[in-house]
DNA sequence: CGAACTTAAGTGGTCAGACCACACGGGTCT
DNA sequence: AGACCCGTGTGGTCTGACCACTTAAGTTCG
């Protein structure tokens, strides 16, 4: 079974048979696949098609080489992939725009997940760590980030927020005291309210700058 | 210059190079690359590994191969990524409830920018679409996330979607007459509204599923 | 016996060369 | 002028050869 996908070019063949192979045989982050000369055996393809694509399963963050020992399926998480596109041609002007529109609009998000799901506790040792520690705007959205249930849209801000941290030079600081307003209004989970402070800090930003 | 980036492994090595190379000669999208025996050469590395670094920026999205023509920069879009990121490994059942949680929100943020920026004129297209045609739910908001003018957004709703939708099997319908009281509250710029109408759209799939 | 060393096999990393399939452009024949 | 043909360049693929490194089995020696 699984031969001729008709995708034309061999590499992508050996990406899809990969796929199906870890999915059947159960594999999980941290497991070792086939060797490149045995897959290159088993699937009937050159060596350098297996290479080309392991090689670019490797550069998406999808697996891990070690010489000498094999290939590792990895535990998705960092890719490569984000300074990678952050880099590669953020020359586009509107690209910076969307970003930055893009960031704030998960990071409301973030608070509305909050707000709707985070139990008091959490919300209180949110409040806590922002009363105790000195943070940037950085720091702080990425607390909050991390600090809301749904680890794709964590995941989705750091990603977002690497570009946008790499094609913008604001460093603006918001002061920790409309922050902790912000915060409050979480804590009482009034949502246009906080919606409505997160707007404002915004604004300061960009005058700021 | 530009020559050990001691990244130990070469195609890595090759990527950066082709990277700074781009940005140097100012290439954008569209524009061709040198060939790989061109830059095999000029690299002074094996052919083999050039093709290793193509491959896997052509899996990443960021070039295209055209046989018998060339190598050519691609217009930042669409991803292989997507089906494969979503489809790798996603066997964690908490990913799935993120993924709808998340999809809505984005669905809700593109409806947000298209009522802050959108001007009059593409919401009545959108809305005269929405009467011409037959649609399901995904066509529905896949038409509203290009609607909306942020670029990125509409890539990370696709993403999402790809995700959602491969580890979901919901295909709910909802009645075209939800939608179009949807978009009459977008012609009518009333944000709360829309989300108001958002929500119980929502309530409706779970419930018919 | 056990620790240290040696060795062989397996794995990824890289290169060179050979073909193939396809696209394009220039030249030729009608 | 139009249709045709073929050479050149490009990506696509395979093969075989080394190299560097890891691991574990086997061997030697204290």
């Amino acid at each position: 079974m699984s031969k001729q996908h008709s995708s034309s070019k061999v590499y992508l063949d050996v990406v899809e048979n990969l796929r199906t192979m870890i999915e059947a045989d159960g594999l999980l982050p941290g497991d070792k696949i086939p060797s490149e000369r045995e897959l290159s055996e088993r699937l009937a393809v050159g060596r350098s098609s297996v290479r080309e694509a392991l090689r670019a399963l490797e550069l998406l963050g999808l697996i891990e080489t070690r010489r000498g020992e094999g290939t590792f399926i990895k535990d998705f998480q960092e890719h490569k992939l984000v300074e990678l596109l952050g880099t590669f041609f953020l020359q586009n002007n509107k690209v910076n725009e969307d970003l930055v529109e893009t960031r704030n609009l998960i990071e409301i998000d973030c608070l509305r997940v909050i707000i709707a799901h985070a139990i008091d506790d959490e919300i209180e040792q949110l409040i806590r760590w922002a009363e105790k520690n000195d943070f940037s705007d950085e720091d702080f959205f990425l607390k909050v980030a991390m600090c809301n249930r749904n680890r794709l849209l964590e995941r989705i801000w750091r990603i977002v927020n690497s570009y946008a941290k790499a094609s913008t030079f604001s460093d603006t600081k918001v002061s920790k005291q409309a922050y902790e307003t912000l915060l409050e209004y979480v804590r009482k989970r009034d949502e246009n309210q906080v919606v409505a402070t997160y707007i404002s800090l915004i604004r300061n930003m960009s005058k700021s700058e």
